[in-house]
DNA sequence: AGAATGACCTGCGCGC
DNA sequence: TGCGCGCAGGTCATTC
């Protein structure tokens, strides 16, 4: 479920109480859990544990806690690698004191203990009803531009927010791609962090059919897309994410407010806020796709 | 290379 | 009330 605004959301939430903190404990209740990790280089609890925590960075969906470099002095154990995470569609990564029962709340798959030099003990319970996220220890590996990402993040673009997103060169791509400009907008190789919600908002704020082939629109238009893509997802991160229910929440188990905001994702049958005729709602990608049949004509 | 399909899962709301 | 169906913020592997 949750797009880059809830990932961020969690990312900054839980900086402050994981950086610098070193993990005493994990327990995995649930294989499931871990499916992202390989099992070939160590267990994933006997990796992490007695680990000492960097600042959680993310790009597009995937967020990962660097760790300090362990076992410096056992030869070819040095080697930088990250707990890495993924929602899936209804991961959650919850802050909890120390003593709270995983039992005591659904679908609590992993535990991960830590001891912090400035504040009480906590534990980081991940959550997820339906699996599809997972945590991994995973190796770090040097982009072109000199920064460190998973090894299974490489193949993920980077994401609109980041300063090094080239913008250019994203147009450029578009103007290149047949395929339908939705279909563009959900492939994290071309652009990572928008999913099912922001694509079709912000396909709705550019005025632009789903099913649009890339390559049709006009430089104008991929700029204008490019620009509502930020700008709903700026939105929608400072309204702490959306929430259609208890499923995507902040580490603090609050709920965003950005559904209140939302222009045709969910709206089928309801009035276009542009124009008023009823928001269509039609499968695309073994999905949904919501839009204005007036503002987003297929051309 | 791109497109289509299915697999991976649980739970909710709906109509019957 | 209970059952089956469709649906849900995602990714990945496999096929054509």
């Amino acid at each position: 479920m949750p797009e880059l605004p809830e990932v961020e959301v969690v990312r900054l939430g839980l900086a402050p109480a994981v950086t610098d903190a070193i993990v005493t404990a994990v327990d995995v209740y649930d294989e499931r859990a871990i499916t992202r990790h390989d099992h070939r280089r160590g267990s994933f609890a006997d990796r992490l544990t007695g680990r000492s925590m960097l600042a959680p960075q993310r790009r597009g969906k995937f967020i990962w806690i660097p760790l300090e470099p362990a076992g410096r002095l056992a030869a070819g154990e040095g080697r930088p690698d990250a707990l890495l995470a993924h929602l899936g569609m209804t991961g959650q990564l919850l802050l909890r004191d120390a003593w709270a029962r995983p039992e005591d709340e659904p679908h609590v798959r992993v535990r991960i203990e830590l001891r912090h030099p400035s504040h009480a003990e906590l534990a980081v319970f991940f959550r997820d009803q339906r699996t599809f996220g997972s945590l991994a220890l995973d190796e770090l590996v040097s982009t072109d531009a000199g920064d460190a990402v998973p090894s299974q993040v490489l193949h993920i673009a980077r994401d609109p927010i980041d300063p090094l997103f080239d913008d250019r060169a994203f147009l450029a791509s578009l103007m290149r791609k047949n395929s339908a400009i939705k279909r563009v907008l959900l492939d994290q190789r071309a652009i990572s962090g928008v999913g099912n919600i922001y694509a079709d908002e912000a396909l709705w704020a550019a005025r632009i059919h789903p099913e649009q082939p890339a390559s049709s629109l006009s430089r104008a238009k991929t700029r204008l897309l490019l620009d509502e893509i930020r700008l709903v997802l700026g939105k929608a991160l400072t309204e702490g994410g959306t929430s259609f229910d208890a499923q995507y929440v902040n580490v603090n188990g609050q709920a965003g407010y950005f559904a209140h905001s939302l222009n045709a994702y969910g709206r089928e049958g309801r009035p276009c806020p542009r124009c008023g005729t009823p928001i269509v709602r039609v499968s695309f990608m073994n999905r949904s796709s919501h839009y204005c049949p007036r503002d987003q004509r297929l051309r």
